[in-house]
DNA sequence: TCCACAGGTCAACGGTGTTGTCATAAGGTG
DNA sequence: CACCTTATGACAACACCGTTGACCTGTGGA
């Protein structure tokens, strides 16, 4: 068996499933989302998959190459769903908020897709579109090349990162969840103020903050700081 | 089997495994977190650690409930190595800008490591330590409560996230990285101008940028907006 | 010297990704 | 229609994994 793959376009005999399922990357890839959407991130294995398609899980070896594979092609599908939904409108600032969020929700919404992708450049279509876009609207907004370089890559990797670190979080089993966020309330909440003064002082603010995402605040931090790079600009220009 | 874990102050019988080797709690996160490194994070698992210890795989469970604890311990000691050699001057902006430097690389010398525990609340001495002492240098610097946790949260997560971002992406097979190269020097190093206005205009410094971490002008851009928010505090109470 | 028991060991369970081999039905051809 | 090729599904097996219950043994305190 040197490779059980066959390219897409040599694929012709759409034979059924013992189960009587027709199988195709698509469905493959639908059926894998769906999974990890409805019974959790740890939901999908090689051997559930093949279950909840009605197969045997080594036929999903026909498909993909390996686990890895699939998930590469899960989060291809991610992209681009994430950035068919923008429509900047020309207001630099509430456009990147606006797709900085979806990303980060983007990912939320598929947490192991996310992990895996993260730090992988594709240089498919979507991956460029979003390139282009997002430079153009630094660009247009006035920053200067360098400047607009920086931003985009500080805005982009912020994304991405926060978005796979979120996402490892949702994906922890849930007894592990419950156990962090005691950890926080028993530990954190009760720790006495002559050896941590700070810690007890913001006890009951950091005990509610904790279990939310702090994306939304880093990002609004990163714009903030985008802006008043822009005020310098324009200020030293003589506008 | 209630719990064989026995605490640490009641430990005693320092009883030697078949090979001869005294474990401890310890000896096997040493153990864990040299694993990691020398054979990446797929090599961590409790029957490998056992036979590298030299002792059953069973045996770890005396020291560590679940794998999960274990990896607990591994980041808390990454934390501990990290806080060890931070010293605080006093003047906020420079003590976080420092921390924040070294917890990036502090991630970038334990890659792997870095990814598993980057999203884990630990609870434990060294994560303690290190909240108490950022809160306090943003508290004495002037931040309201409010504002202090707010920011606390956001510089955090992101030494974390961008830590574990540029750790996944050395982790990467030496292959995978030189493809990534190759990516982006012939795919957007090459785009026309008339499709892609924004990419070709900027492609020089896309390239030469795209190969560095953005986490030190992340992290500027946190500081920044940090200490507009401080100047605004300080404006609205007559300073 | 004795003995309680901490702590090491063994075997087993149910899970995982992956692959070598086989069977069969679909589709093209005459 | 019958025939052949072969894509593709199914099966069984392999080597792992985390975890646990039962067992055994040597240590340290009294």
């Amino acid at each position: 068996m040197t490779d059980r793959v066959v390219p897409p376009a040599a694929r012709q005999r759409r034979r059924p499933t013992k189960q009587g399922v027709v199988l195709s990357p698509e469905l493959i890839v639908e059926t894998a989302l769906r999974l990890i959407e409805e019974h959790g991130a740890d939901a999908l294995s090689v051997r559930r998959l093949g279950r909840a398609l009605g197969a045997d899980p080594s036929s999903l070896y026909r498909y993909f190459r390996h686990t890895d594979d699939l998930m590469l092609a899960v989060a291809d599908e991610l992209i681009g769903r994430t950035l068919r939904t923008w429509r900047p409108t020309g207001d630099w600032l509430a456009d990147l908020r606006d797709l900085g969020l979806r990303m980060h929700a983007g990912a939320l919404a598929h947490p192991r897709a996310a992990m895996l992708s993260a730090h992988r450049v594709t240089g498919r279509v979507h991956e460029i579109q979003a390139v282009e876009s997002i430079l153009g609207v630094l660009r247009r907004a006035g920053f200067p090349d360098p400047e607009a370089v920086r931003i985009y890559h500080a805005f982009v990797d912020q994304a991405l990162a926060f978005g796979a670190l979120d996402s490892a979080g949702t994906a922890l089993p849930r007894a592990a969840r419950e156990a962090e966020a005691e950890v926080w309330r028993s530990t954190y909440g009760r720790l006495p103020a002559d050896t941590h003064p700070h810690i007890a002082a913001t006890a009951s603010r950091l005990v509610a903050t904790m279990r939310s995402s702090s994306y939304p605040a880093a990002l609004e931090l990163l714009l903030t700081a985008a802006r008043t790079h822009l005020d310098h600009v324009r200020a030293g220009t003589g506008e």
